[in-house]
DNA sequence: TTGACAAATAGGATCTAATCCTATTTAAGA
DNA sequence: TCTTAAATAGGATTAGATCCTATTTGTCAA
């Protein structure tokens, strides 16, 4: 990512902050730096080590409590897990992911097919529906190759 | 669920486990009992404390392992969260679910639309794809009642 | 600018979920 | 029966998340 394009996005994340009374402090646009820069599905723990680097004494209490802060105003997704810690997505647009059930890696994809899965009639009048995903779980090529149990 | 359908799953559940050469102890019946006339969704407590009152000196890392065990061999799923302990789903027929943000409950749901959600072919090709859910976070009716911060 | 105040942070304590360890028991096949 | 590997009970340990409180800091109004 353009060192221009996180300028840009830090700017766009300071104005929702502001629009949602949020104190703009230097370990959350930190955070938010470290975020979006990630690589895919980082753990409040990754995120924390990665923080530390700039702030050597920022708690992970923080950290943790600012990803859910974040995730509270739409800044960044919780995304869907099997067991284990929380993960995070900085990729808050429309996406699908894959969920290899050996390794536990989570892939995006992206389906025109998927653009417009229709909420049924009967759910869109009793549930307000935010977000949509289609999960699908399996074998990556790696770990297909190596067992057959499945 | 009638007594009947309980025998008749059950006689299926011990031929799935002398399939896979798992010994039938009267604590896995239990277990199994138990989940297939549990509500949606019991977490690994919820299901030991009903297995608790026909055996009283269980103990939980059976019930745990159990139910990892059961997923192993595909007889639960276990379903998608956004943190918090690990749920578990006795209906592996096809479905899909409703997550609510704020109080957290899971609403199973089917729908035609959905039926055959094709994969991708670059996918396919790469990921062995076992199962296939949509996933729709918001906010349910009572919780959309109580709050306008979403 | 400064002062006041509510919000945010650091750091440790606590809680909860999950897993591990080991001695004992038990299902299943010979 | 007898044997053996698998499974269990129960406690210990680990990991993840949250809570608590004293201190600091961003923000807004004077």
């Amino acid at each position: 990512m353009q060192n221009k394009e996180i300028a840009q996005r830090v700017r766009l994340f300071i104005e929702t902050c502001r629009r949602r009374q949020l104190k703009i402090t230097p370990q959350r646009v930190g955070i938010y730096r470290v975020l979006i820069q990630s690589k895919r599905h980082p753990t409040a723990d990754l995120v924390f080590k990665a923080v530390q680097k700039e702030f050597p004494n920022i708690s992970f209490d923080t950290v943790n409590r600012t990803l859910s802060t974040f995730a509270g105003i739409g800044v960044v997704d919780v995304v869907e897990t099997f067991g284990g810690p929380k993960r995070f997505d900085p990729d808050i647009t429309d996406h699908h992911h894959l969920h290899c059930m050996a390794c536990g890696r989570i892939i995006d994809f992206e389906y025109e097919g998927y653009a417009r899965l229709e909420v049924p009639k009967a759910i869109a009048t009793t549930f307000k529906v935010i977000s949509r995903r289609v999960v699908l779980k399996g074998l990556c090529d790696t770990c297909s190759a190596k067992q057959q149990m499945f």
